[in-house]
DNA sequence: CCACGATATAAGATGCATCAAATGCGCGTT
DNA sequence: AACGCGCATTTGATGCATCTTATATCGTGG
């Protein structure tokens, strides 16, 4: 990914987070996990140092938070955070959309095509893992597309905050996590800005509506803790 | 403040950081600048720890970069990063206004014109660290008002990556930072969301012309400035 | 039997020593 | 005199020891 570029050096401590924000987003996490830099330092086979570097800017994302000086956690998402990150995402995505619509070449259309196909075949063989990354690639194509790098950053830190809640939603989901990307696809086609944005925004409410269900039933997460 | 709530520790760390965040939105750093992490842990009387910290939650921010592993420097803003950064603003601070324009109390309204009214005191007396801090206040008012806290977070960010440019550049604003407040806190008192979020975007795209002008004319600022 | 408190343990914060590498300066050679 | 190579210094990375404090558990008293 040459549009992170200057930020990615291999240190350990970027390896580190990578490595940690990876497993957030796929669910290796469960909301309300409590962390351990010790027990993750063991874990990942280094000191403490780059887990604690990590630990911090997970923090600093609010993909973590401290309930208090020793209580590190994966936080709960609440419904009006919910609401709140996809009223963002609406406006963010939208704008995605509707740039990449206005800029996209032709081998931008087919990597995003890929990815559909790719998905297709993950929802086949309902690979959950395979699935959740997937979809989130087709989203991060767009503001990629529409060369925003700072979008990325934000969207990142939002995914980030949602990582732990859509692994453990994806599958409920089922297609319709990617039906709507096909119209988002055809907009770009047609360089058709304000459809672009429009089908964006009803993959966000539409595809995201089992996330919604799920907080708004508010339930315990069923143990498939990984 | 329970807005803010668990994310302030009052540890080291996290005061050594927010030190940082006030220094960069302050103008106390020119793009640029080089850090160096022992310098600054003996002018803030730490150890390097806590000042690493910093520096790698300010890096996450993409407030500082790393230029290559041992050179840590604030970036300089470039003209087409800086237009991304405005849409972007356009669209969320937008979002805020709205919101907060269906929800906003009196009191509210009140603790706005309160600020823009020391604002333009602090005009009158040219005082230009007050000034962009009351701006910042401002802005940083709407979605506190609207209860958005992870909209905050991502302000918050934006802000940090503009902050050596405005205040370099508040001064030359004049009035054109404050003004375009007013139909704001007219438009919040109506409860008119449309109306908000369009004279926040006139705040934005109109009194920040001088940061655009700035740019526009500085396509190569010489970093040797001395 | 319950409640309060003290103590022990655990876990993050902080500081620091060491390591590795990048940069800059100086010397030597052409 | 200029360019290039090498050494010294600077500086971030990493690991680790210690310190502080929060939490839990156990014991004692009411």
């Amino acid at each position: 990914m040459p549009t992170l570029g200057p930020v990615d050096y291999e240190n350990l401590s970027n390896t580190v987070y990578a490595t940690l924000c990876d497993a957030l987003i796929q669910g290796r996490f469960q909301p309300g996990d409590r962390l351990k830099i010790r027990e993750l330092a063991e874990q990942l086979g280094t000191s403490v140092t780059p887990i604690r570097d990590t630990i911090l800017r997970l923090a600093n994302d609010e993909a973590i938070i401290f309930r208090s000086p020793r209580d590190i956690r994966i936080p709960v998402m609440s419904l009006t955070r919910y609401r709140e990150i996809r009223s963002i995402r609406l406006k963010l995505e939208g704008l995605a959309a509707e740039t990449a619509a206005q800029v996209a070449t032709k081998a931008d259309i087919e990597a995003l095509e890929r990815i559909v196909r790719e998905n297709e075949e993950a929802i086949a063989d309902a690979n959950r893992l395979k699935g959740t990354e997937l979809n989130q690639a087709f989203h991060f194509m767009l503001p990629q597309i529409a060369q925003m790098p700072v979008l990325v950053g934000i969207l990142r830190k939002l995914w980030l905050q949602m990582g732990p809640l859509i692994a453990d939603t994806y599958l409920q989901g089922g297609r319709s996590m990617i039906d709507y990307h096909y119209p988002v696809i055809d907009a770009l086609k047609r360089h058709h800005s304000a459809d672009a944005a429009m089908a964006v925004a009803d993959d966000i409410l539409l595809g995201g509506k089992a996330l919604l269900d799920r907080l708004e039933n508010n339930s315990e997460p069923p143990e498939g803790a990984q």
